[in-house]
DNA sequence: ATATGTTTAAAACGAACGTATGAATTGTCA
DNA sequence: TGACAATTCATACGTTCGTTTTAAACATAT
């Protein structure tokens, strides 16, 4: 009668624990559904974003009930969570992995810039080409969610990346120590969104302008966009420092040059 | 009786011309409705995405009645594009005006890069500091939008740039012949990625990563932005083109050099 | 002043949303 | 095999969505 009496149900989110207690045989028949569903999740908030998807969409692309999204999960924000959370641990194992391989190497020493947008940037395109870890689709997901206004999506990939950006972000500095560290993070940042871009690449080249790519680049084979996309990141990062308004001298310390014929 | 007769009302979208034929006071409020509606939804759109943001929030936020917007634009999707319309035109015609400028100037001859891009992405970072046509709340939006997965804004917005893009690409093409369109076309698109997240920057720089920026850095101006944006975007674009796979030695026409520094 | 066309106001519409419920089904182990 | 937990299923709930409707309020022109 009371107000209260609302919560005997749901213990709580009843997600992947819950089943650990007893059955063997339904585990394996529970994780395929998991699995259905967070593949179909994962392509549909790809294509078409996180509020635009509806559950029954959700379902019905992966093939089970309405109401398995709520079961296995407890609920649409915890879906997506799970969505990001299965492929952003191997990404961002595998970043540290590649960058702590490279420290170990250096032996102390600093890394090369290069060798620090290979592991961050190249690590992640890599992983658009290995489709046992999501492929294209979530890298493309990821690409488009960085944007997402959405606030809570943020504060969770906020966290999920939050290690990961300190170590690369001062790896940075080590390697560039005469370049001031509010330059390094802003070309980081520059270098997320031309990333963020080249992934949506192919979407996008052909839908915000309709520029149609000669016969011969119509064979892309997205092991190309690598080097491409590294040479323009290199060329950023490394470009010489703007001339600062009202600081008019503040080139001293600058990494290049920046001739005049362009 | 029959089933046809539903519409001998709404004679059409009456949208902005159905108040011409008479009344001229009436011009002005309804005018003053249809902006309120419009910046209310501008600055809504930007903060929370076009799904997430209901006709409700929009009106309540703009003081009018839930009606008027289905009365001034005729529906939610007509009203999104009369928000970028309105501030797209302009920014395509400054862009486009700066490059007839500057090709006027330049008698027939091709354009520095430098001048390309800073007409193209200069113009936008430049409008983010001129309350007068949208600010950084039209700015930081249309950044923003240019990754969503919403179909139709995708090909509205395709359609509004298609002619500007053409006519940049075009000057890029003259400015870099010894460069591979594919590879200009490219490296465009990864200066419309970085150029996005220039934008949203504040945002997501305390978003994604939790950086702080070093007390200096925090009297960060706007104006301040569009140099270093403009020195990264110049060093990718003039980045030594990629060792693509495959193809060793294709390195015959690099605009630069890659030292190994790096 | 009254007629006319335009804009606001308040309420309601059907559809679609995320979620919850309870019964049926399935698989596991005593 | 029967008890029991885990999962699936069909269905329904309460909200909120974009949109429509009807009447009142408003400004203008004759």
């Amino acid at each position: 009668m009371s107000d209260i009496g609302v919560s005997e149900t749901n213990i709580d989110a009843k997600s992947s624990d819950a089943k650990s207690v007893d059955g063997k045989a339904n585990e394996t028949r529970a994780n395929e559904t998991r699995e259905k569903i967070l593949n179909a999740a994962e392509r549909l908030f790809m294509e078409f974003g996180y509020e635009a998807t509806s559950m029954r969409h959700i379902t019905g692309e992966a093939e089970v009930n309405l109401a398995a999204v709520n079961y296995h999960f407890g609920s649409k924000e915890a879906l997506i969570q799970e969505v990001f959370r299965r492929r952003l641990d191997w990404l961002n194992d595998e970043r540290l992995r590649v960058l702590d391989e490279m420290e170990a190497e250096a032996n102390g020493g600093p890394l090369k810039p290069s060798q620090i947008v290979d592991a961050m940037f190249g690590t992640l395109l890599r992983m658009a080409n290995d489709e046992s870890v999501g492929g294209s689709t979530f890298v493309r997901l990821l690409g488009r969610t960085l944007t997402d206004p959405s606030k809570f999506i943020n504060t969770f990939l906020a966290r999920e990346h939050a290690y990961v950006m300190d170590r690369f972000k001062n790896a940075l500095f080590r390697a560039l120590p005469d370049v001031p560290k509010s330059e390094i993070i802003w070309r980081f940042h520059f270098m997320l969104g031309a990333t963020s871009y080249a992934i949506t690449g192919a979407d996008a080249l052909t839908g915000i302008t309709d520029w149609q790519l000669s016969p011969s680049d119509k064979d892309e084979r997205p092991d190309l966009l690598l080097p491409r996309l590294m040479s323009f990141l290199l060329g950023g990062l490394r470009a010489p420092l703007p001339q600062l308004p009202m600081f008019p001298n503040a080139g001293a310390t600058q990494i290049g040059t920046q001739d005049n014929i362009y």
